[in-house]
DNA sequence: GTAATTCCTCAAGTATGCTTTAGGTCAAGG
DNA sequence: CCTTGACCTAAAGCATACTTGAGGAATTAC
């Protein structure tokens, strides 16, 4: 049993972090900044984690995998208790809140391939008529965040 | 009837396009510049569009609100036969290829989305044995291209 | 004929999400 | 003790997808 950094302390450093998270440094750094978490200093001025930011840093990479962008993300953060350590219960609160945007987000995808079955059968794919061509499909994929900026007008076409 | 353009020769401006497709005049710039469209110009160096080129648009248009990098909706443009205009049995085609990337990413999301939910239950969401902590998933959600660039090596994590 | 539009190019700016580089400090091992 | 590796900050760079701005030419409208 190796016990670097002496009878194991105040917490971890950003490279154990990113050892288990499998985030890079340069990442958990970035995080940092975008207020994700809020790592502890010591008196030289290193970062030192706890376990409860292990579980922060692994919600962010899967929520990422599930295609949310950061700033869902913190928000959704934000909402866990500050000060003490969140329970289990909190944990499944943020998780359901993300299984129902993705359930949408799903749902939306799903409408809109449907629509372009459509659109394989008619050929059209730019008629004015065409279900696909609707300015309230537009940022139906990509996660939501500020990505959907697409000013619509869309007129007759074709 | 108005008739701009002195009995609309050889092709549509590229604000006609714009208006036409619901696209900004400085994206569709930007789309010639990335290879999507290429129009002819003019004597004096303006952009002349033609019929093909507004499905060409749509088609980005509703390939972006499916989710999908430009880069891969040039490549699939570039699939199209040039010179002569894409029959609709063209754009079906392209159509079907999309439909199918399009279910392979819904298919992956929903696979993500039912661990998802195995992790509401156990309430782990960072532990090494969590289903969604699995380095494969990731990339998952977002359209392809060059964008799950997760260099991967995740471990026992809490 | 002339003023208002529209068009052109090229460069720089914006947002997201990081990585890389430069220059320097700190801590752990031998 | 002192070298090596890990850590720090700040700034710049990269990829995607565009927009905005500057400065100017060509069209269109009246």
């Amino acid at each position: 049993m190796i016990r670097p950094r002496a009878l194991r302390p105040s917490g971890l450093t950003i490279g154990e972090m990113a050892a288990r998270t499998g985030l890079a440094v340069s990442a958990i750094r970035y995080y940092e900044e975008e207020g994700l978490v809020t790592p502890e200093r010591t008196s030289s001025g290193q970062r030192r984690f706890d376990r409860a930011d292990l579980r922060r840093l692994s919600f962010v990479r899967i929520a990422q995998a599930l295609g949310f962008p950061l700033g869902r993300i913190r928000a959704a953060l934000d909402g866990l208790p500050k000060g003490k350590a969140p329970s289990k219960a909190d944990w499944g609160r943020l998780s359901r809140e993300f299984r129902g945007d993705l359930d949408a987000r799903i749902a939306q995808l799903e409408a809109l391939r449907d629509k372009l079955d459509g659109c394989i059968g008619c050929g059209c794919l730019s008629l004015d008529k065409c279900a696909l061509y609707n300015p309230e499909d537009r940022a139906a994929a990509k996660g939501d965040g500020p990505r959907y900026l697409l000013g619509d007008s869309a007129d007759s076409v074709d």
